[in-house]
DNA sequence: TAGATTGTTAATCGATTAACAATC
DNA sequence: TAGATTGTTAATCGATTAACAATC
């Protein structure tokens, strides 16, 4: 099936992987079926929102009857594509990039971490989670001979801008990035920006303002 | 200087660390003053976006002028409540939990880790990043004694619910939750929900749509 | 003063919620 | 059939952009 993919609102991408979750985890519950109202009252959101949502792509539910549990959860898993699997590179053995190699939700979605690059040489030649790490300047070859499609950006924000080019270059559709710089490539590919100090600020600020 | 914190939309308040980070960048650069125009096209957002902005706050400009980048960076640096310290403690000193207590961004903005709790014998009394493990059995007294602002929590999800309301009720003011589960404490506390793998779902989206 | 640029109001745009006819 | 619940339109709410008077 093919999804009605025109003007979905980045809201509602937001919060796509949340009903994947939410889903997820009925599904594991044994609950077979699942309206609008008694998903909202889970997660938090009105009923309204999760029918406007899930609409923006097909009709999932059945008039009187609700939502099948199994079924959603694999239509939004399409939709997320999901279904298939991606080849991930993280750029960066440090710290952050070890973590993100340990990390274990990515490979039960189908990101698997097929190799990571560092300068490092007390790095090149180990292995994190059993991902080999390589010298940077290896990656030229192994993008052209194994390819990723999604590269993780775990590295100093001083050359964060370069490497992300350079890969789009080789072909890299999707970048993950953790530095704390905002990217621009050319051409343009998807781009999620994790900047994580930002969420501390923001909650500093939450904080401050809820003793006022 | 007391600002205007009523009504401040939500996001608004996400764009306060971007506006914190480009300045701080301005400010790096030498750069005295900066008008809203300017500013925009640095951050790719409108001119009119950025005064309305912070015109929630206060009005930090001057007509026929623009902002003294220190000046607007210094009142983004109060609004965000980073001119002192928070105390953090991180519960998990797994892969992602040491990570964090090595990540170099937060001490720079006065966030700064006190101590890590985890379960695991094996961990319990080394250090991360200079910063000593503890035994979970440990934290109420550890609370009580050397208090704590903001708990980090990198552990399972399954005990993510417990230990987030156990914090809470020890006196945290404020939860960074990195656990695949949506929180909810009582009394509520500011939280800030870092559900890595939702980033990467919308990243695989983005890039299916993209290849459309 | 003239030019520049803010602060702020009004207009537009988009997202959420409410309501209800369609229908299982 | 009667009850339940969707899909969808309309109403509301909120956020962004445009415009311009105020003023440095």
């Amino acid at each position: 099936m093919e999804y009605n993919r025109k003007n979905v609102p980045e809201a509602v991408i937001r919060r796509l992987p949340r009903y994947h979750r939410y889903l997820g985890e009925c599904l594991k519950n044994g609950i077979k079926r699942i309206s609008s109202l008694e998903l909202s009252k889970r997660m938090q959101v009105t009923a309204s929102q999760i029918r406007q949502d899930l609409n923006c792509f097909a009709q999932f539910g059945q008039q009187g009857y609700g939502y099948n549990v199994e079924n959603l959860y694999m239509e939004i898993n399409r939709i997320l594509n999901l279904t298939e699997t991606q080849r991930i590179i993280i750029m960066g053995a440090g710290h952050l990039g070890s973590a993100l190699a340990n990390y274990p939700n990515m490979k039960t979605r189908g990101f698997v971490v097929k190799a990571m690059f560092d300068i490092d040489p007390k790095k090149i030649g180990t292995r994190v989670a059993d991902v080999p790490v390589y010298d940077v300047a290896a990656l030229d070859e192994w993008m052209k001979t194994e390819g990723a499609d999604i590269a993780v950006l775990c590295i100093p924000k001083e050359t964060v801008g370069e490497v992300a080019q350079h890969l789009v270059d080789l072909g890299i559709r999707g970048l993950w990035n953790f530095s704390y710089a905002d990217l621009k490539v050319e051409p343009a590919v998807p781009i999620q920006n994790m900047h994580l100090i930002d969420h501390v600020m923001m909650l500093s600020y939450q904080m401050k303002e809820a003793e006022l």
